[in-house]
DNA sequence: TAAGCTTATGCGTCTATGCGAATATGAAGT
DNA sequence: ACTTCATATTCGCATAGACGCATAAGCTTA
């Protein structure tokens, strides 16, 4: 019972549905989490732990940056969840929004996420806008 | 996001997710579920308040009794969660004995949710043990 | 080591939610 | 009408969690 109700908990909050909407194409760090949000950094900070947490997520640090992405599927019901959310989750208009959003911003140079590589791969001209 | 996070709430709680595993196989008094889960009558009737109002169950007064059931999934989504969570339950031992604890109580006399005939159609000598 | 960038955490507050106990409501039978 | 059974609701309390603000901690570079 513990693994489902976690898993369900994780996901009942719109700001990490928001999160793992992302996540499914791939590594994010904070920054460009936040800055396809809007949301101020401890609040994605936090809602990241708290996937972290729950399984969903794991982490990796390159550098002064935190990379999250989705916890390899190793259980069926994982793996199942995934599918379900990124099946609903074109229906959702505020997550494609987010997805275009990203897009974006990746096209501007933002973490390679959708290609799974460091963002230590990208090239300084492409650092986009929104980082410092 | 409002459907997808309303329903995620919904399944945050063990006690709500081993109702609707039970509700699966079909329509259940508040006294059936309250014996299955072995607690207090307010609880269950909370919890079932609950998944009503978030729109994954339907209830249905038949005498003095109110009879639970999953709505009818009209949306994808809800039909999709639906149809992960009765494949994730599989794998939770709570759900399974669970609902091997309702069979029993079904072949006692129970409602017969399997059939979605309400209690009334039940005759006297099958009322189960755990009734009045 | 000092400064600056990125991320995490502590704190106070507010809301949501879960629970037990007691009580109210609603229907059925006498 | 009164009683009984089934269910819902209220109350009081405790905890979880979400948020903003401030601050700490970890890395990098000068």
């Amino acid at each position: 019972m513990k693994e489902l109700e976690r898993y369900f908990k994780a996901l009942a909050d719109s700001n990490r549905l928001r999160i793992l909407n992302l996540l499914m194409h791939g590594e994010l760090c904070v920054c460009d989490i936040q800055y396809v949000l809007q949301a101020s950094q401890p609040n994605v900070s936090r809602h990241l732990c708290y996937l972290k947490n729950s399984g969903l997520v794991l982490d990796r640090r390159d550098g002064s940056r935190m990379f999250y992405r989705l916890a390899a599927p190793m259980g069926r019901n994982k793996k199942r969840l995934f599918d379900f959310f990124q099946d609903a989750s074109r229906d959702e208009e505020q997550l494609r929004a987010d997805k275009k959003r990203m897009k974006e911003a990746v096209a501007a140079g933002a973490c390679t996420l959708s290609e799974w590589k460091p963002f230590s791969a990208v090239s300084p001209k492409q650092v986009p806008a929104h980082r410092n």
